[in-house]
DNA sequence: CTGAAAGCGCTTACAG
DNA sequence: CTGAAAGCGCTTACAG
């Protein structure tokens, strides 16, 4: 790492602000606070009107006259005033911001997501507070508690708990919720779903009229509600071909690239060993796809979410895409609307995915 | 999409706050403001003890006998009663918030840097405003201004526009500043980079070292500083090998998939083709490949920034990468030590690159 | 060990 | 058209 240390530049203010040293109000200094920002008051004096004033031109509001708008203007110029929306917030009673806790802010799954979220919030002023639970159920809550205490006004919350009754007090004192992705844990509210029984089901229905028998399925750990619901689509799909599942073709766990390699290779050199694989989300599939570039035989693949250059691979990816900035959009639309008075009943809104054929999930069976 | 209505659920409070209708102040009914929360004189009150009592129990602060602690925190587990942080920021002066300006969070190139930058935050209190300036200027100065009215303690940057002068006024009035990925306009500041000279140079050669001399070199806007530096790696690498640029090599523009797949053809199919091309970020890299693989004729290919799944394809794609999570990371660490008070002049930090060869780049000029 | 008063920087509700 | 007073929900600086 070079290190290159630049000019020295002042820090000190270049607006000229108090330089009279107006403040009037006899307080103890507080230059450690805001680094001693001009308040309306100190605008107020400078422009010699009173601080109501000063407040309904820094808010547009009507009913001054153009020549005290202007003294004011000036004032706020000269001094470099800035309206301190923290104080104005605690006035109000909204914060004008919204919390987003996903998973993992690195997960590209989330990208488009967060980013859908921020589009909506911004169209209706709001600020988007971001952060990752990092699958720990404890740190949800710490990171939701500390938003509901900045008094956000709504949260979007892709829960890594299973029980979020400790969001009950904070919802009844008016936090609009909306979770996403994963219902919420033993309360009642707002959620954003991909359909992914009915996703996972597909994409196994795709692998068994390609013929295949044996067929393998990798997924998140069974207390993340779409890991279960993959399952159940798993098991449906092959219930519907009237295929029996061995127990041994199934593998349920953590999605670190370790854990997901070592249940791909069991099911691939078993005795029975699977001839395609269904993989729980895009974690999985990478690991999947690794796995089987690495083999001799083919093995078809089907993978849960889409991924970059999925087309690009020899066979490409076939995949159950959802959409997740739609996910995103839908879920903060729908907080915005219970911030904007709508009561009604919390709704489970349920999206449709995708199967995108690219050639691994079209592969025969092998041997 | 399927909506289901499922049960009505109350959202009247649960925690049996205010039963007794303890608001003793006289104010106009307030029923609006945070869903008429309780507050510390609500939770005095209860208590039958001082304000200042309750907030020396709130901050685990020293001085209160175990008997009163004990009621006060009766009270509070009655009341539900959450300490509004948005008022205790108003008479501290911090609000334990930064902001983080990116330009997509869309991106996964801004995952891992997000990420980081959030875990630091963490560890120092402080929640994470994170936004998109959309690689439009305006946006970014409306955002940066907006997190500022906020009196977020510090902005981590990654830069969309030219002219940061419109900082100057909010530096001087104390909130730390960090560049990251892209140096500031006009201002001076802490900066984060990587090297991308020293990087495109290294890729450059490497392709040189291969053979190639006929190398293009795709990259993003000229007004944005690392496509000019990186295009200045590959001139000097090219001058360091005595090869004449020919400028229909060259091609800076936005980084669409269309204008980089016309550049791509353009000066694959000229005259005098390249041989090799250099792309200058992860979305030209992505687009690039895609036009290499429609091709007959083998292409080599260097990109700037690592791509997910780039060692599973054929040939597994050359990159220059540079460690996003460890750019987050410096730059968050260089701000909370502003806030922490230390008062160096501004530094420009220039972490390494790595070439991770993969195939791409090491293919020998075709024909 | 405890609490009343003043204040953070705004907006609200009035009164002129 | 304009502004003084009170208040948002906390913390600070004191005084007992």
């Amino acid at each position: 790492m070079a290190e290159t240390a630049r000019t020295p530049v002042s820090r000190l203010r270049t607006d000229g602000s108090r330089t009279d040293g107006s403040r009037t109000d006899g307080t103890a200094d507080s230059k450690s606070r805001y680094g001693n920002r001009p308040t309306m008051k100190d605008v107020a004096a400078r422009a010699g009107v009173g601080l109501k004033t000063v407040s309904r031109v820094v808010n547009g509001e009507a009913g001054v006259t153009p020549d005290t708008e202007r003294r004011v203007q000036e004032a706020i110029e000269a001094l470099g005033f800035r309206r301190n929306d923290s104080a104005r917030v605690l006035r109000k009673g909204r914060t004008a911001s919204i919390g987003l806790v996903l998973e993992d802010l690195a997960d590209p799954f989330y990208g488009p997501l967060s980013r859908a979220v921020e589009e909506v919030a911004r169209a209706h002023g709001a600020l988007l507070i971001n952060g990752s639970s990092a699958e720990d159920p404890d740190r949800e809550q710490e990171l939701v508690l500390a938003l509901c205490a900045r008094r956000v006004d709504g949260l979007v919350i892709i829960p890594a708990a299973d029980d979020h009754r400790y969001l009950e007090p904070e919802i009844a004192a008016g936090v609009a919720t909306v979770f996403v992705d994963r219902p919420p844990g033993r309360i009642d509210a707002d959620v954003v779903l991909s359909d992914s029984f009915g996703g996972a089901r597909g994409g196994v229905a795709h692998l068994i009229a390609h013929g295949h028998r044996r067929i393998g399925f990798i997924g998140d750990q069974p207390r993340i509600h779409t890991a279960i619901e993959r399952l159940r689509g798993y098991r449906a799909a092959m219930a519907d071909a009237g295929i029996e599942v061995d127990e041994s073709w199934v593998s349920l766990g953590p999605t670190d690239p370790e854990r997901v390699r070592r249940a791909a290779e069991a099911m691939l050199t078993g005795v029975a060993p699977v001839t395609a694989v269904f993989a729980g989300n895009n974690r999985v599939t990478v690991t999947v796809v690794r796995v089987i570039a690495a083999r001799t035989r083919p093995v078809a693949l089907v993978g849960f979410d889409d991924i970059e250059l999925a087309d690009l691979l020899s066979p490409g990816v076939t995949v159950v895409a959802q959409d997740a900035a739609r996910l995103g959009r839908t879920a903060a639309e729908r907080l915005f609307r219970q911030l904007d008075g709508a009561s009604g009943a919390p709704e489970l809104i349920e999206l449709p995915t995708r199967l995108i054929t690219r050639g691994s999930g079209e592969l025969p069976p092998a041997g």
